[in-house]
RNA sequence: GCCUCUGUAGCUCAGUCGGUAGAGCAGGGGACUGAAAAUCCCCGUGUCGAUGGUUCGAUUCCGUCCGGAGGCA
């Protein structure tokens, strides 16, 4: 254990005070931060992605934040690499890496050392079989998965098409099934002494509706302008047009609702994104799930990462 | 005051030619290996407004009452 890096990894679900509480920690126990956040990584969206402002940051470092164009891709592969990168570079100045966001699949791809194979995107692959689904619908893809990978077939819903898709996808490009990937791609052991923590609150209605004061405080933040100019790119930024914060706004720019009923729509789509994380966090090992509504939530995430085992569930 | 429509799941509504009811959304649970803020799966008992009557049996038909919407005065 000795020989592992150190790292703290503070997730939970959106509106939850991450990043404050990151930025005292950071300072508290020396450390640098990492976005693990699938839409701070990109320019421009700032307000709707909620990153932390120059000011709230207070001098600390913010790696992986704000670097990317919304028209480059990036994928968990490219987040494990360059993740290990600034953890390696940041415990090399004696600092203390910390991991902040709430991307479920990327922190937990981290955290066990998941190894991706390097893959070249092949767009014509993709639009391939994108046209072959919109053309013979999912049920000859489907067949050919359960031909090629029956296991993993087993697992998923026809109805899954983006999953479908990319397991052909997997196979086509590298000889490999779905299922060898999984098997063969979690070493035995994490590759760091990680302490996860999921900062959240017990009760449901209470993160609900921080939820909705805060997709308020955005609006009235400039949240529109942003998505205005996620709408002009739409086609481009792929990603950022499905992010929640965007999106629910297209239908005002279209001219086919109301603002007050996108604000609403935003809302909704907020909460239920919460909800889908904490499910993927309740399933991961080893967490230790803090009361952020508690006062000495940061004293228990400190004590956490220092091997006290307070909190521990 | 009279006439018409209406009252069914948290919300919007379907439906039962009389045999105690079902969709969407919300909500809950789950999955997740190169788009993940994405994508997908599972979960529906509720005095069918209240009360009398007809009936073997009423949420359904009839009467009365109480809400709501509109029209005529």
């Amino acid at each position: 254990m000795a020989d592992k890096v150190k790292i703290l990894v503070l997730t939970g679900p959106t509106a939850t005070g991450k990043t404050s509480m990151s930025i005292r920690l950071a300072q508290k126990l020396g450390g640098e931060i990492i976005c693990a956040d699938s839409m701070q990584i990109y320019k421009y969206l700032s307000v709707g992605t909620a990153k932390a402002t120059p000011e709230e940051m207070q001098g600390i470092p913010h790696h992986l934040m704000d670097f990317l164009e919304p028209t480059e891709r990036f994928s968990v592969a490219d987040y494990v690499e360059a993740a290990n990168e600034c953890i390696r570079d940041i415990s090399a100045r004696g600092r203390v890496p910390i991991l902040v966001g709430g991307t479920g699949l990327y922190i937990d791809s981290l955290v066990k050392g998941i190894r991706f194979e390097r893959e070249q995107y092949d767009p014509h692959l993709r639009e391939r079989l994108e046209r072959e689904l919109r053309e013979r619908g999912i049920e000859p893809l489907f067949a050919r998965l359960k031909a090629i990978d029956p296991e993993y077939a087993e697992k998923l819903h026809p109805n899954n098409h983006v999953r479908v898709l990319r397991a052909l996808e997997l196979y086509e490009q590298t000889g490999r099934t779905m299922t060898q990937q999984r098997a063969d791609s979690v070493p035995p052991e994490r590759p760091y002494d990680d302490t996860v923590v999921v900062l959240s609150y017990p009760d449901r209605a209470q993160l609900y509706s921080r939820i909705d004061r805060r997709v308020d405080a955005m609006t009235e933040n400039g949240l529109l302008d942003e998505a205005r100019l996620v709408f002009d790119h739409r086609d481009s930024y792929r990603t950022a047009a499905q992010a929640i914060g965007y999106k629910e706004f297209f239908p005002f720019f279209e001219g086919t609702a109301e603002l007050s009923a996108c604000v609403e729509k935003l809302k909704q789509a907020s909460r239920n994104y919460a909800k889908r994380q904490l499910t993927w966090f309740s399933g991961m090992e080893n967490v230790c799930w803090v009361d952020a509504a508690s006062p000495a939530a940061e004293q228990v995430i400190s004590d956490c990462f220092n091997g006290k085992e307070t909190a521990a569930s």
